[in-house]
RNA sequence: GCGGGCGUGGCGGAAUGGUAGACGCAAAGGACUUAAAAUCCUUCGGAUGGAAACGUCCGUGCCGGUUCGAGUCCGGCCGCCCGCACCA
């Protein structure tokens, strides 16, 4: 029989998959129910930001997890495959701002645009369980957990330092402040203290690290980026008595924190942040000192400034005490790079063994005693001059340290200075004490008994302790810190969900009753007027306080988009529940999530910020687990090559015509002809214009060909290039698969397996069963570029069968062409589920492809008879030798040592060793 | 600066310590066609020997090491990418 494609109609890809979607929908194959009996199995991609159009990102992050979905379907699992959207944030506002849209509009008609985008993709979605976090049917139980969580000690009050645009009238994020100005007006930052609402997630720093080991399903990378984020470190905290001499009123000691106490006695001066208490009393009366921290605040807006910043510094005047000799004082600086937000705001510097350190003394002419000698140098010639040494060596200079290893002196200084007892402070007037009082701005919250304020500005252990002694109170508490801070949740906008609380002058900070929830956002708003628009409401802002009944005001900030993603996924699993977020039995049944799949952009927040929801919603019983995702994949990004023209202006691919090779490769414009440069190859963005539309490659190619090619090429976890010739390359390949399969359809065979197999037929079989392996072992491990190859392979292998076959074969290898044919579209459907439909229909199937089961692995055909050893001869290749599978060592090295090429390697001489290695490889060491 | 990852043909990439380059793309030659498209066949890391069959040598960024055997493991360089960044 030889290929006759004249027969063969080409594939009409868009009629196809428009067909079959339809009726998927129609018969509600891909709708999940929660009683479903058969295992669970949870895949989620992480849900998109509406912002009108899909990209290619979605396109390939989708597919992922389509493939994912079909196949545990086909596995015989309950699958949950849920959407929704992200649909809260800024871009709604700005689009109010430029284009006079209501964010509402903006958002559901964008929502509407990209569903229909996502179901002409053919994704195996539950749009049953949509859920938008826009919407008040979601958000009213985000303000319930917000309330469970503030019941719960989870939540505070506090000022915090933000960056604010005063020309906007609103708080900006890092990455919005540009060069010190904001991104929209263009106006200089200001740093400004406002009193904002905080989930407690420093409350479980050590637990989200700990917990990060049990994650063995997660890239490490990301466990990694995690683990440095919260950024645990292990140290001492000191207090070092001021000299009275020198203090202004009321101040007696300075707290610092240091991971080095054994580098105390290289101690040459202390330093604190610019906003410290010290420093603010010390400023109070040198107006010089004064001038210097504003100089320092100043600095402090924009990132580049810090980056590049010098070490400067102020002396005080101030002595602090050397806790470990008493007629030894050291000079207190206010320096610039001490930060108020780590540890006590406060350190000693020991220039030796720090290079920040150093350069300051380098600057201030302070000098430096190196205290840990490096192994291999002699501790008296041993000096520091602009490097400082960090490293492991024994201590010298330091007195009854002399000699230790680092970690003894650690442990020795440690030990002396937490049995070592100073008189406690009086109070009110330790400086720590003092700087909660005065900046912490706490505000105790009515109705909760279970927030007491915190006496210490650490949030991990041992803090407690020193911060409460009662008569003498330690030199020295060991204390483990961290890096984490409390995640602010405040936002001055208008698109977000409202936190909902209510400001009464008498009754203070009233949470809203559970039974007023919703507070739902007006409609009723204007973008007239920079800032926040519901800070200007006339009515929506004025409500009655619940507690007194007086004239209150309600809170107008809403929450970060982020804390909507944190629980999303939990929301799928009962969306319909109308009176609680989660329905605790399917929450507890289908998490955690089994397979997430997104961009590694959110290695660290959303996935950081998840874990610490679902240990808070744990807490507040509306599930039973602590970790959301049990596995996660981050996918790389879709790239693509960039095009400019002489002028300077981005060009879309679209518009660009490409001719030559290699080196005379050229891109010009297709309409004018003009010459365009030719670029680097980057992520696909607006504002370098190298976006390929996905409706554009799905309206000429199918979605089946933008799925197959988005899956080839490329390990998902890393970066794909998109080509022009690639897709067509996937677009031949489902013209090919559509032909292939004409062939064997229309191959009579016998309804009933035969008894025995020809030779021909075995062949064919074991193709089929050994591509049948090979993909279900790579889809389950998520190396789908593998599967496009194993398939590849097998369509070649099945085109050659049928090309060698007679025009009316046999029984036994027509029915095994009809088997190969039958697993084929059963392996390609998860990736290409429209063709396979189509395929499976052609071959005479009543039933659908995607509620077919997987096929069944025949074991027996992945093993050979007999297996060709390649043979080695110290370690090179020589030759080959086919023996029995079941051939013994001994008969294998009588097979080897007869081969010429081994006879002429071993020149008469018998060989030292030879080596089998069963199954692999004969190496003949001569 | 600190931490992590990656360097394999013209290109994307395969390869539980066991035949390096699977599979795809591109390219070249051929068949079919009036022609084109589509399709099919052949070649395709470098050097070299041979009429051919088929050999030989080199080759996974560079230098060393472990091993019967290294793209893979270890040490040191070079280059690129990513994350964090004055974190005491």
């Amino acid at each position: 029989m030889t290929a006759d494609s004249s027969k063969t109609e080409r594939y009409a890809a868009r009629a196809a998959e428009t067909r079959w979607q339809k009726l998927w929908d129609e018969q509600g194959i891909y709708a999940t129910k929660n009683d479903d009996p058969r295992p669970k199995y949870y895949v989620l991609e992480m849900f998109p930001y509406p912002s009108g159009r899909i990209h290619m990102g979605h396109v390939r992050n989708y597919t992922m997890g389509d493939v994912v979905a079909r196949f545990k379907r086909a596995m015989g699992h309950a699958v949950l495959h849920p959407m929704g959207w992200d649909a809260f944030g800024m871009p709604a506002e700005n689009a109010a701002i430029d284009r006079k849209v209501h964010p509402k509009e903006w958002t559901y008609a964008n929502i509407a645009a990209m569903k229909k985008q996502l179901q002409s993709m053919g994704l195996s979605l539950d749009w049953a369980r949509e859920v938008a976090t826009c919407d008040p049917s979601y958000y009213r139980h985000q303000q319930k957990m917000f309330l469970d969580f503030l019941k719960a000690g989870l939540v505070e009050r506090k000022q915090s330092k933000v960056n604010w645009d005063p020309v906007d009238n609103t708080v900006l994020a890092n990455e919005q402040v540009i060069d010190g100005r904001g991104w929209r007006s263009g106006a200089l930052v200001e740093q400004r203290e406002l009193i904002q609402w905080f989930f407690k997630i420093s409350d479980y720093s050590k637990e989200l690290l700990k917990a990060l080991d049990g994650l063995d399903r997660w890239p490490d990378k990301v466990r990694l980026m995690q683990k440095n984020w919260i950024g645990k470190s292990e140290g001492l905290l000191v207090r070092f008595m001021l000299d009275a001499a020198t203090v202004p009123s009321g101040e007696t000691e300075l707290e610092i924190f240091t991971t080095r106490p054994d580098t105390l006695f290289g101690a040459k001066f202390m330093a604190v942040a610019p906003d410290h208490p010290l420093a603010t009393a010390a400023a109070a009366r040198n107006p010089k000192l004064a001038e210097f921290i504003e100089e320092c605040k100043r600095i402090g807006t924009s990132q580049e400034a810090i980056d590049t910043a010098e070490k400067m510094g102020f002396d005080t005047g101030i002595r602090a005490v050397h806790p470990l000799d008493p007629n030894w004082t050291l000079p207190v600086y206010v320096a610039n790079f001490i930060l108020m937000e780590y540890g006590t705001g406060a350190i000693f510097g020991c220039p030796a063994h720090d290079q920040r350190d150093l350069d300051f003394v380098n600057k201030y002419g302070l000098g430096n005693t190196p205290v840990v000698c490096p192994p291999n140098q002699d501790p008296a010639t041993f000096v520091i001059t602009d490097t400082a040494y960090d490293g492991d060596g024994k201590m010298i200079n330091s007195r009854f340290l002399d000699g230790m290893s680092i970690d003894q002196a650690k442990e020795e200084v440690s030990k002396r200075l937490e049995t070592t007892f100073l008189p406690p402070l009086e109070k009110g007037r330790s400086p720590v004490e003092a700087r909660h009082a005065s900046e912490d701005g706490r505000v105790g919250i009515i109705g909760d008994d279970r927030s007491p304020p915190r006496p210490s500005p650490f949030q991990g252990e041992g803090a407690q302790a020193l911060a409460q002694s009662s008569n003498n109170a330690p030199v020295a508490q060991r204390q483990v810190n961290y890096r984490l801070r409390d995640w602010g949740i405040s936002r001055q906008r208008y698109w977000g969900c409202p936190i909902p609380i209510i400001h009464c002058d008498k009754c203070g900070v009233v949470p809203v009753p559970a039974s007023d929830l919703p507070v739902v956002l007006p409609d009723d708003i204007n973008f007239d007027k920079p800032g926040n628009p519901l800070d200007r409401h006339p009515t929506w802002k004025n409500v009655k306080c619940p507690q007194c009944s007086g004239a209150a005001r309600r809170e107008t900030d809403t929450m970060d988009t982020f804390v909507d993603s944190s629980w999303y996924f939990a929301r799928f699993t009962d969306p319909w529940n109308e009176t609680s977020p989660t329905t605790p039995k399917a929450a507890n049944e289908w998490l955690p999530v089994d397979q997430y799949i997104g961009g590694i952009e959110h290695a660290i927040l959303h996935l950081l910020y998840s874990r610490f929801f679902t240990r808070a919603m744990h807490r507040t019983g509306h599930l039973n687990f602590d970790e959301p995702f049990a596995g996660l994949f981050t996918q790389g990004m879709v790239v693509h090559e960039t095009y400019k023209s002489k002028s300077g202006d981005w060009i879309e691919p679209a518009n660009v015509t490409i001719e030559g090779m290699g080196e005379t490769r050229r891109a010009k414009l297709t309409s004018t002809g003009e010459a365009l440069d030719i670029g680097s190859i980057e992520k696909m963005s607006k504002s370098k214009k190298n976006v390929v539309d996905p409706d554009d490659i799905i309206e000429a190619y199918g979605a089946d060909t933008a799925r197959w090619f988005m899956l080839s090429d490329s390990p998902p976890e890393r970066d794909v290039i998109w080509t022009e010739e690639g897709v067509q390359g996937a677009w031949r390949f489902v013209q090919r698969l559509w032909r292939l399969n004409g062939e064997i359809a229309r191959i009579a065979a016998p309804a009933t397996r035969p008894a025995e197999f020809s030779e021909q037929a075995l062949v064919v079989r074991k193709a089929a069963h050994r591509a049948l392996n090979n993909v279900s072992d790579d889809i389950a491990r998520l190396r789908f570029n593998r599967c496009v190859a194993h398939i590849y392979e097998f369509a070649n292998a099945l085109s050659d069968a049928i090309g060698s076959a007679e025009t009316a074969p046999s029984p036994d290898f027509a029915w095994a062409l009809r088997e190969a044919g039958d697993i084929l579209v059963r392996l390609f459907h998860p990736m290409m589920p429209h063709l396979a439909e189509e395929c499976w229909a052609a071959m005479g199937h009543k039933t659908l492809v995607a509620t077919e089961a997987w096929p069944q692995v025949e074991a027996d055909l992945l093993v050979e008879n007999t297996v060709t050893l390649p043979v080695q001869v110290n370690g090179k290749k020589r030759g080959d030798v086919t023996v029995a599978r079941e051939a013994g060592e001994a008969e294998i090295k009588a097979a080897v040592l007869a081969l010429d090429a081994v006879i002429k390697a071993l020149d008469g001489k018998s060989p030292k060793k030879v080596i089998v290695v069963p199954q692999r490889i004969v190496n003949v060491v001569a």
